[in-house]
DNA sequence: TGGATAATAGTACGAGCGTTCGGATTTTTT
DNA sequence: AAAAAATCCGAACGCTCGTACTATTATCCA
């Protein structure tokens, strides 16, 4: 009972970290049970399907994506403060993904014509995500951060962008100073949308 | 010797189709033959691999693009005029791309971390399309029409995130008003690095 | 029109995939 | 310590994949 679970632990562990690499639909038993030393059975013993693995290889992604990214950034206070660490720690965590790839975005391509249980799931992550962003956005309009008139969809969309192409260009494209770029974007971005009360004010 | 070339470029039209949808790496001759009332061996004696078949694929979706793309846009006057041919016929084509999936994003997910002459190739094509927007923001940095002081490579960083942004949700998370976002976004993005003269010239 | 040549079909192979099942082994509980 | 239960392994299954080889059919050229 005890020690199941923690190997079931190490497996998704593991699987996470191929996930990452090859994808969730890249994800592959043998090269698991390889990794971790045990048999396919015995790795497959833990999961009832395949499916279910990455169903819960992906809750396993979410959940690390919400401890280093949204949760510290609802301590920020309402407004830009907040937005501005959601993104920080936002990027950083890409940053980081470079080396090892970044499953939302990934699973994107994956799962943009595959229906089924884990498409559902991961769409359901994203817009969690981007429900988050937009909630922030649209109190630093109602705090008086951002212009009155902002479109807070808009915001978010270009946000989203500037990740991708972090991810695009760092990880595919390997070109230096990415990260640079999507922090210079986001900057461009506020001036865009902030409110010139506030900013003189700051 | 003729009759070939013809089914060969059937065969290549389909498999662009299947690719688009699944991805390059989706790509199977199972299903390809099936889609063409063809045996495996009938449509894999047209190539020598299926890594070959995947370099045609890419290579006519790289053409394809060009003359969608590119090569329309070159007959716009350098500067503005060009840049935003470019970008409006980019929209044009991932926008049909949402029901078929883009190569060139796809790819990029795929390839990240897959070595080989299927990656090289796409790296290339991908840094040229990237290297044709930079020459055409640095001419229109030149003609006047773009801020002086304006970072050339950050433009193109962020028109590349528009589009990814553009794809992802439009595609992925099938948002309605994701095409309009693009546009808007890329609006915003010249009047950030316009040139006030050009501007009230205009 | 015949003979060379190209184009396609058919079959088979080996590898890898997810999955099943029975038994051995270890862990936990009584 | 014995019984019960959880854990893991090994082998095998059916399937799909890319590829190789042979044979048959269709096409092209002299």
């Amino acid at each position: 009972m005890r020690k199941g679970e923690l190997t079931r632990a190490a497996i998704l562990d593991v699987a996470l970290d191929l996930s990452s690499r090859d994808g969730l639909e890249g994800l592959t038993i043998g090269l698991l049970a390889d990794k971790m030393n045990m048999s396919k059975s015995g790795v497959f013993a833990h999961f009832g399907s395949r499916e279910d693995l990455q169903m819960e290889v992906l809750k396993l992604y979410h959940h690390r994506f919400e401890q280093e990214v949204f949760f510290p950034s609802m301590k920020e206070p309402r407004g830009i403060a907040r937005l501005q660490s959601m993104y920080a720690r936002w990027v950083k965590r890409v940053s980081v993904e470079i080396a090892s790839g970044c499953i939302y975005i990934s699973g994107a391509v994956e799962y943009d014509d595959r229906p089924g249980p884990i498409r559902e799931a991961l769409v359901a992550m994203v817009r969690a995500w981007q429900g988050a962003l937009l909630r922030c956005v649209e109190q630093s309009i109602a705090t008086g951060d951002l212009k009155a008139d902002t479109d807070a969809q808009q915001l978010v969309y270009e946000m989203y962008g500037l990740i991708l192409a972090l991810h695009h260009d760092a990880r595919f494209l390997r070109v230096p100073g990415s990260i640079e770029r999507a922090q210079a974007g986001f900057v461009r971005l506020l001036a865009s949308y902030q409110n010139p009360a506030a900013v003189s004010q700051a």
